[in-house]
DNA sequence: GTCTATAAGACGATAGAC
DNA sequence: GTCTATCGTCTTATAGAC
């Protein structure tokens, strides 16, 4: 795992296959950004900490990264693209439990590939931090568009909380569940949710 | 409201009834630090910011805390009493779905009472940068302990999910309702909490 | 692509007058 | 209880050499 706990090294090219070359700069310096952003917070890390363990100085960030802002952007674009598609696909449909369940089924599958869940645990740690930022913004804009299709506007306010909850929990298992295997935590989360997606008033 | 939505203002005595004294300035540092904490994040208020809008300069407040962790601390005092009571209770009490249900109850009644939930608010937008502070340390080991009690060694990771899904619907109702009465808002959120809280495999 | 050096300023916190 | 003045440190960010 890319994102595995691990104490600052002084080696930072070195891995467990012996002298490897380094791997792009870039990528290395999300990865090692999102954990201390995570771990720390936002503000609370500097881009001196990034560069000292990346191995480099504080100067050599800029030259990838213009902003500090720009590096959380960075990380964010996957995710911009996603929601776009799932609220695109969901757009189409008619409103019903079914698409309803399918929407969470396919959000859910996204979340738990890849390593958005280290970047979900980034942005629910660090939400005011990040309010001001512009894709931030974007994000919030999103996952309203989202919830906007689970609940109807005759709904009971009890309806409304669990279908809330129910991407909630997709999200929040993460640091509810932080022993489990990726396997348990995806099938757990997932069964969750769609028990909270499934309510309704009749 | 004490924690109404408002600019800054230069006439940080002025109230509605007009030249009044100046209430306790303690008081007014947590209720102002409270709200900018809040809103922007805990790392990114100042005590400058602070002292401004309180009308005073960023030296006063020192008189009043010795160290900017000092304000958090104190707006978390009553809060760390009742968690230790609720424990307390609790810890004398067999593990039956009935204690489960009171307990629960009991947290709801007093998060909804006083202005617990605008701490909550803070606490959970800045996990991260409060992580090292000493009084969230305890908080965090009490909120632990309180789940302790509410899942058993052998329930199955759904009801675990569940069941501390109960707890997080009471602290998340402010944010993902904040347009509702308080009432509608305890109302809805010890409804859900019950039924996620009464979980079980039998 | 990375470096040294530095700008320009904010931060938390303190000393001591009033 | 609040002030002015300041300390020491840290920050994001840039300029220009290599």
């Amino acid at each position: 795992m890319i994102m595995s706990e691990r104490t600052s090294t002084d080696s930072a090219f070195a891995t467990e296959t012996g002298d490897e070359r380094p791997r792009d700069t870039r990528a290395r310096i999300q990865e090692i950004a999102l954990r201390l952003f995570t771990e720390q917070g936002y503000e609370a890390t500097s881009l001196r900490e990034i560069a000292e363990e990346l191995g480099v100085t504080k100067a050599a960030l800029y030259y990838h990264f213009k902003t500090k802002e720009d590096i959380v952007a960075s990380m964010m674009i996957d995710r911009v693209t996603f929601m776009d598609s799932l609220i695109d696909w969901v757009r189409d449909q008619p409103r019903t439990p079914e698409v309803r369940r399918e929407a969470i089924r396919r959000y859910a599958d996204w979340l738990h590939a890849g390593s958005q869940g280290q970047i979900m645990r980034f942005m629910e740690r660090n939400q005011t931090a990040l309010k001001g930022h512009q894709t931030m913004g974007q994000m919030r804009e999103k996952m309203l568009a989202l919830m906007g299709f689970f609940v109807d506007t005759d709904d009971s306010l009890t309806v409304r909380l669990k279908r809330t909850l129910a991407v909630f929990a997709l999200h929040a298992v993460w640091f509810m569940m932080p022993d489990v295997t990726d396997t348990e935590r995806a099938d757990t989360s997932l069964k969750v949710a769609l028990e909270l997606i499934d309510a309704s008033d009749g």
